[in-house]
DNA sequence: GTTAATTGTGCAAGATAATTCATATTCAAT
DNA sequence: ATTGAATATGAATTATCTTGCACAATTAAC
């Protein structure tokens, strides 16, 4: 393994993971932890990465302001709220999931539209109260604490009474061989639910879901009418999620 | 994890939650709370967070939101939720209206017990995720934004399935006459229902509530059985409410 | 072909950083 | 004032980093 090779895997994996720790390249590249921590100073030295104390971290885009920081990991999810919220037209009826990046979406949806939208998620309701025309439904039922959502059977089956035009819907993981998949059980069935009642599936994706696979499948990749994401659409990545028929965003 | 991962997970999390506990977030991260310290001190070096004895706020950005929302009078409803509280026991089923009232008592129920609250109160549901142990069932329906709870007759027939032990209810207007009274019609059902389902009907009332009348009856005052008000209870200005049975705390 | 510089790598020792633990102090609530 | 919880502090521990050096492989020069 050359050193370029081993440059060009830790900026590919910094890409994709958003960091990287020596200690784990030392074992999948095969050198010594000295060796990486050299690859990472010239890396570093190129600005092509961050080196931080245990590995290394990307470059930060654009200006580094105190609001930026903050808001460092929400970026992601702000460009696939931007991409998203694009999908929204007045009159319409919308379910949306208990993510963040829904969180995210709610804020930003413009004041003009007006459109139904059921939730079971106290954040993004509460965030949606700020909307002067939007008509939010709550999903009733036993609320779970970490998460702030309901859950249960209450919620599947006051669901399963709606239909809805579009459903946002955050992501576990996904990939087109188990489609999108779900590491907690209750919120699995949640989804298969909404996406039963909803004539189309939107997916919420950040980059460092795509391909995972979780616990509980929620739906076969045929299911999911659109994928949004914080990459670039045309990306190579997205060439079998196309064969399947889904639009990329 | 990086130092750095764990900056932008509280970060994060003051974001969506307005508050971090050094605790939480100790046993989340998965490191001593002595680090969540020093984490907590370098963010707020960098200005991005107020730390405060127990973990670390958000800074003040003008908008106040559910959470510190002016409250009218919070001294005596301060005063109401403290003595209202000692009447919640274990193992009770309780439902709580959607008042300010209520909201501090919420804020002040102690983390040893161990009951099951309805509510159709956004921010009494989120204010309650913060205890440890209470069950919160939230009682879903068409949100009213101004006041941020359900309303509706999906409110009214969900409610109508419960069977209660106690019920907190703020008050519009309360008077031996004429009983319990309300300005809103929809809330005047829902209240209605809420009493039909009860076994002890609480009424919390600051004193300038005391001796209104509202546009909409919810109840006879027969069927309340405990006042709490600000005022000392054995005030004269009692005496009417005493001879209908009312106990007043 | 031999030699000398250059480069990449690993190893070891000391330096630095991050973390925990024990303890004393401060704080908040009665 | 008293209590219990939260905090700051410094010592001890662990993890990570830097540095210098040895060695091997590669390159360049003769």
């Amino acid at each position: 393994m050359l050193k370029e090779e081993r440059h060009y895997h830790i900026l590919d994996k910094i890409i994709l993971n958003r960091k990287v720790l020596s200690a784990d390249l030392s074992i999948e590249l095969n050198v010594s932890e000295d060796t990486i921590r050299r690859d990472l100073n010239d890396l570093s030295a190129k600005g092509l990465i961050r080196k931080v104390h245990g590995g290394a971290l990307p470059i930060e885009t654009g200006t580094p302001s105190y609001g930026e920081r903050s808001t460092y990991n929400l970026e992601e999810k702000n460009i696939i709220a931007k991409k998203a919220v694009r999908l929204i037209k007045s009159g319409q009826v919308i379910i949306m999931s208990g993510s963040t990046t829904n969180l995210q979406l709610a804020k930003i949806i413009p004041s003009d539209i007006n459109c139904t939208i059921y939730t079971y998620s106290l954040p993004i309701a509460l965030q949606l109260t700020e909307h002067p025309s939007i008509e939010i439904i709550f999903i009733g039922g036993k609320l779970h604490k970490p998460a702030q959502v309901t859950v249960g059977l209450d919620v599947v089956s006051s669901i399963s009474e709606l239909r809805a035009d579009l459903c946002f819907m955050g992501t576990g993981g996904i990939n087109t061989l188990n489609g999108m998949t779900e590491p907690d059980w209750e919120v699995s069935h949640i989804k298969k639910c909404m996406i039963s009642v909803s004539d189309r599936v939107v997916a919420l994706c950040t980059q460092n879901k795509l391909n995972e696979t979780k616990r509980y499948t929620v739906a076969p990749i045929h299911k999911i009418d659109t994928l949004v994401t914080d990459i670039d659409p045309n990306d190579s990545i997205f060439n079998d999620f196309r064969e399947k028929g889904v639009k990329i965003l």
